[in-house]
DNA sequence: ACCCAGGGTCATA
DNA sequence: TATGACCATGGG
């Protein structure tokens, strides 16, 4: 039997209680929200950190920035974050998708769709990345699916798990009113459970999510 | 020493 | 369409 619209919005409360609001995503601009998506694929976000902080420190941490720097410096940079040759050219492509397309304020007037699509365009950016920089720097109601949440709520039975990315993410969007507010401590909280609360307490001892819970691989 | 991390692209069948 | 290889550092 499906699960009732109301059952998501529970395990949302039940985190939300035991662990508060998240204050996602973490950095100071929009531009660095988009920084941070491309650099935490599949990466520890400690890992991103020494990385952001090393392209402050040289001042680089904007579009122009990043453009005007060799590749193989900004890959030395990158070096803590794991896949720096990859993410150096990533980063480059992306700020200059960003540039010729005007910047924050000349992509904040396209609609939701139109602009996941143009973010889709540029090589080195996928769905979760696209949505991160949807919800997290243009603060539109998009329902971020990682591995965390896949995990989760194909074990809670509100999906089947092996869905296509797109297909998922609406399946989930589908059980709440669009809401920004809460897909951004939602997201936010699955990943705080699953770094902090599972790897912390292995044994989940105390976890409200018990068996399902989104960090045990197995 | 091994496993995994806030994925995505590309080549191949 | 659907797998598999590949990218690479750092913390548990």
């Amino acid at each position: 039997m499906k699960p009732a619209r109301t059952s998501l919005l529970a395990v949302f409360n039940v985190l939300f209680d035991v662990h508060g609001p998240q204050h996602w995503w973490p950095g100071d601009s929009p531009f660095e929200v988009m920084v941070g998506a491309v650099l935490t694929q599949n990466t520890a976000w400690t890992n991103v950190e020494q990385a952001i902080a090393n392209l402050v420190r040289h001042d680089r941490l904007s579009a122009a920035g990043i453009i005007a720097t060799r590749k193989d410096h900004l890959a030395n940079w990158l070096r803590p974050s794991g896949y720096f040759n990859i993410k150096a050219a990533r980063l480059k492509n992306f700020c200059h998708w960003y540039v010729e397309a005007g910047g924050f304020t000349a992509l904040s007037r396209l609609d939701t769709e139109t602009l996941r699509v143009a973010l889709l365009s540029v090589n080195g950016v996928g769905p979760e990345t696209a949505d991160d920089i949807l919800l997290y720097a243009f603060e539109r109601p998009v329902f971020v699916i990682d591995a965390y949440t896949r995990r989760l709520f194909s074990r809670l039975g509100f999906i089947a798990g092996d869905e296509v990315y797109d297909e998922l993410r609406l399946a989930v969007e589908e059980r709440f009113d669009p809401d920004v507010g809460l897909y951004n401590e939602f997201h936010a909280l699955i990943v705080h459970h699953a770094k902090i609360v599972c790897r912390v307490r292995p044994r989940c001892g105390g976890c409200p999510l018990r068996t399902h819970c989104p960090a045990a691989t197995t």
